[in-house]
RNA sequence: GGCAUGUUGGAGAAGCGGCUUAACUCACCAGCCUUUCACGCUGGCAUUCACGGGUUCGAAUCCCGUACAUGUCACCA
């Protein structure tokens, strides 16, 4: 297949969102299905709301999501500098030739202007554009102008009466007429330029062969297209795909929830599972398959299979996924990401000591089949932690009156005593011995002792949950208990 | 308001004119397994593809209209 030489090209503007992952995402696999580079640029062009905390915050969300580039803001490239405010000249020369050539012109209406006109055809039912009246200025206007203070734009003169087409790899071709675009700003007042022009100057400089972004950016290609005809360069390929939408149908947004890489991965979700389930998102591997690794998804990915409607982020099946990779974890690398979690709620020290480690790997193989996300191991936390235990409910209550209860407890308390260790193996081999010795089956031996050291009728296995209280514990909560 | 895009079950989706009495996955329901819950397994879950018209022997699939949703129309990207 042909390379894809594509780009990921945020504004540092906020920290990476689920949605930027995505395209992202999308464009990473395309350059390493095809042997072709994938790109990250940085579109700094919005002065006002760019900072360095939201591109370290994007660098860090792509790491962690294993979309590695080739060429990149931070570790270079042969096409540098891979930031936009470090390419000003670079825009600047090619403005210049479209002044030159009568491509563009200086504008010097005030906002005001420019809004009042925009009203008056909103007003009519028309599409809002600019007239193009500063495009044909005698000299003396322009040093009034001049003279007056004013800083003028630089605006694209768009012709009319042409057409122009973006053929799109997900939407097909798609066609839109040059009379609604109007002569647009290309380089702002400030002489810093447009998003639109920027775009083009870079994508061809950079010689990106496919532009593959959100939908929101459809109704701009155009736009952008004018000015690739302008230069007289070819346009890339374009691919939009469309945008991820909240449970309400509604573009993805803080009220939704978690909308940023960060997020994700601070309540305890792998990169492997956000990996997955994105690429789940307006795309289908078709066969009867979704948890893919990520070769796989990189082998079978293709646009063609890419949906032209929008996704709605279900939360339940990135958790249906999360848990599957945590059962896939080694013990080892849940306990790594345990101990943070832990740490901030206040279950361990800043220090960590040995034991630490040995406990919280007896609590991880306890939940390990029982979590979505490594936060969910708090809602568990009670059942390993302190004396008090409160009985749950009357059912619970009904297992502790039970007659045999003092049977079981005392045979438990026998058996343990004699255990020179504690460990899931051993007091496994415990249960058997008092179901065999009190002839008591399953649910007899097991409730009552659930229920005492934990007050439920349900969690972890019990060979998990003992060796993680230890004898003290234990102890205390059978007192407390059962009183014995 | 103009322009653009979309509409298959609660969600992600397959489907590209007859093989569809619409795959598969999540969720949900039932059963099995299991010391409980969960995991896992088995089965159930759209007579119908937003709606209306047309083309055709035949349409979820092609065309037109309507509705709804979303995007865009910035000196934001």
């Amino acid at each position: 297949m042909e390379k894809y030489r594509v780009r990921f090209a945020p504004s540092p503007t906020g920290p990476l969102h689920i949605g930027g992952a995505r395209s992202a995402l999308f464009n990473y696999l395309l350059a390493r299905k095809s042997g072709g580079e994938f790109i990250v640029r940085i579109e700094d062009t919005d002065l006002e709301r760019s900072s360095k905390e939201s591109e370290v915050n994007i660098r860090e969300s792509l790491a962690w999501l294993g979309l590695d580039a080739d060429e990149s803001v931070w570790d270079g490239g042969e096409f540098g500098p891979y930031r936009q405010t470090e390419r000003l000249e670079i825009y600047k020369k090619y403005a210049d030739q479209l002044l030159a050539e009568g491509k563009a012109y200086y504008c010097y209406c005030s906002e005001e202007e420019i809004e009042a006109e925009r009203a008056a055809q909103m007003e009519k039912g028309d599409m809002p554009m600019y007239s193009g009246k500063c495009m044909h200025l005698s000299e003396e206007q322009k040093a009034a102008y001049i003279a007056e203070g004013r800083k003028p734009v630089i605006r694209l003169h768009v012709p009319h009466g042409d057409k122009l087409v973006v053929d799109d790899a997900v939407r097909g071709v798609v066609t839109f007429e040059s009379d609604g675009v109007g002569d647009f700003v290309i380089v702002k007042s400030d002489g810093i330029p447009t998003y639109n022009f920027a775009v083009v100057v870079d994508d061809h400089l950079m010689q990106i062969s496919h532009v593959i972004r959100a939908e929101e950016h459809l109704s701009n290609t155009p736009r952008q297209i004018a000015v690739h005809n302008a230069l007289g360069w070819d346009v890339p390929k374009y691919a939009h795909i469309s945008l991820i939408l909240g449970e309400d149908r509604k573009k993805m947004s803080k009220r939704h929830g978690a909308t940023s890489v960060t997020q994700y991965e601070k309540l305890g979700y792998l990169p492997e599972a956000v990996f997955n389930f994105l690429a789940l998102l307006g795309w289908s591997p078709g066969g009867e398959e979704e948890i893919l690794t990520k070769e796989e998804i990189i082998e079978r990915f293709s646009l063609e299979a890419v949906s032209k409607s929008p996704a709605v982020f279900d939360m339940e099946k990135l958790k249906w996924l999360n848990g599957h990779y945590i059962r896939q974890s080694s013990i080892e690398r849940l306990v790594g990401l345990a101990i943070p979690y832990l740490q901030s709620e206040g279950y361990l020290k800043e220090e960590v000591t040995e034991a630490d480690v040995q406990w919280v790997t007896l609590i991880m193989q306890a939940l390990q089949e029982k979590i979505h996300t490594i936060n969910d191991i708090g809602e568990f936390m009670h059942l390993f932690v302190g004396e008090d235990i409160t009985i749950e409910d009357e059912e619970a209550k009904e297992v502790l009156a039970d007659p045999d209860v003092p049977t079981v407890i005392n045979a438990l308390k026998e058996h343990l005593a004699a255990l020179p260790e504690w460990n899931a193996e051993d007091v496994k081999k415990i249960f058997k011995t008092i179901s065999k010795e009190t002839g008591l089956k399953g649910k007899k031996v097991f409730m009552p002792i659930r229920v005492a050291l934990t007050g439920q009728m349900h969690g972890p296995d019990l060979h998990f949950i003992i060796p993680v209280l230890g004898p003290e514990l234990v102890a205390k909560r059978l007192q407390k208990t059962v009183n014995m």
